[in-house]
DNA sequence: GTCTATATTCAGATAGAC
DNA sequence: GTCTATCTGAATATAGAC
């Protein structure tokens, strides 16, 4: 009653924690074969390389990315846009949540294992940067820019923290924080 | 006229560049001896393992790290303070750059060599977010402080992303991002 | 303090039987 | 699809001469 890719599935599964827990580099395939139950010669059967596993793991996640970069810049510029591209990409990282943390937690030693995509993702996340700031954005507000997207990843690293926060009571806060910091101290205080 | 230790601090300061580009797994010590123009065999005369130079790299940073959290539960909880600690927060960052970076992107693959010290750095860790949340804090404000934590390592991601901005300005900007999400949303808009 | 070996261990990857 | 068995290379680490 095996369905067409389970074993697949369980192995990408079990790479994401183990990677994102002890490093890319570190992680052995017998580790990942063992927790899954088969052989590493198994596993080679339905990844070619240690390369061609991360890859598939990190995938889904960069083309969502991109897919909400590319609506950003489709779009114009209003406080109601910068909320709607605000939310999709807090959206995007916990739908994607255990990648996602991959991510944060292990980028140098993933990067160089990532080197055909790596293009891809460091323009789309600097395409993000610049619609963020704003048309003609001064130094100040692209600091703001680069500011607010590290303050999204608080969407991944709350939950584990704090322990007990609703995903939506994170969610709303951090928007509401993002959007604080895009506009910046309001004159007149 | 070589002083003293001037071998040991070229290793340690190559080894910080390749560690934090490449990730410390994947980094040999060969190429650590072949940057600094010695053998292998040398490095192992100045650092007993490879994970001794990397605790021999982070340990400064976490001691003043510790030392401004210590500083922040020593006080009271006014704006005042926050902002003076904040601006601790980041001056040590910027202080031990290269060291911070290392630690941000190579997260996972760092801390299981840092076994012995990662306990306190997380009690630390731990502690300083809940001064900054503050004194019987709403899981709002528990988030904020989350929040505010990740947004600070822009102070180390704005300079090599956004190029030519002085720290000054990174830092004037973040404290004051800082504190716009501390405070929230202003009741009466 | 630095060198030339070398011991040891374990990784990623392949071949071929079942 | 999964196995056993094996190859190959490179890494950390050590011993001992200079």
């Amino acid at each position: 009653m095996d369905v067409a890719g389970a074993t697949r599935d369980r192995i990408r599964d079990e790479a994401i924690v183990l990677f994102s827990d002890r490093g890319y580099a570190t992680t052995s395939l017998r580790e990942i074969a063992d927790r899954v139950g088969i052989t590493k010669a198994s596993l080679y059967y339905h990844f070619p390389s240690k390369q061609d596993l991360l890859v598939a793991i990190v995938r889904p996640l960069l083309t969502q990315w991109r897919d909400v970069v590319t609506d950003a810049e489709s779009g114009p510029h209003t406080p109601a846009d910068v909320r709607r591209i605000l939310r999709r990409c807090v959206d995007t990282m916990l739908a994607h949540r255990a990648v996602a943390g991959l991510f944060l937690r292990d980028t140098a030693g993933i990067l160089p294992a990532l080197a055909p995509l790596v293009g891809d993702l460091v323009e789309t996340n600097s395409r993000l940067r610049d619609w963020l700031a704003g048309p003609t954005p001064s130094a100040i507000a692209r600091i703001r820019a680069v500011a607010v997207l590290e303050l999204l990843r608080a969407a991944l690293t709350a939950g584990a923290t704090l322990g007990d926060v609703p995903d939506d009571l994170v969610r709303r806060t951090l928007l509401e924080s993002a959007e604080l910091v895009l506009a910046g101290r309001e004159e007149g205080a």
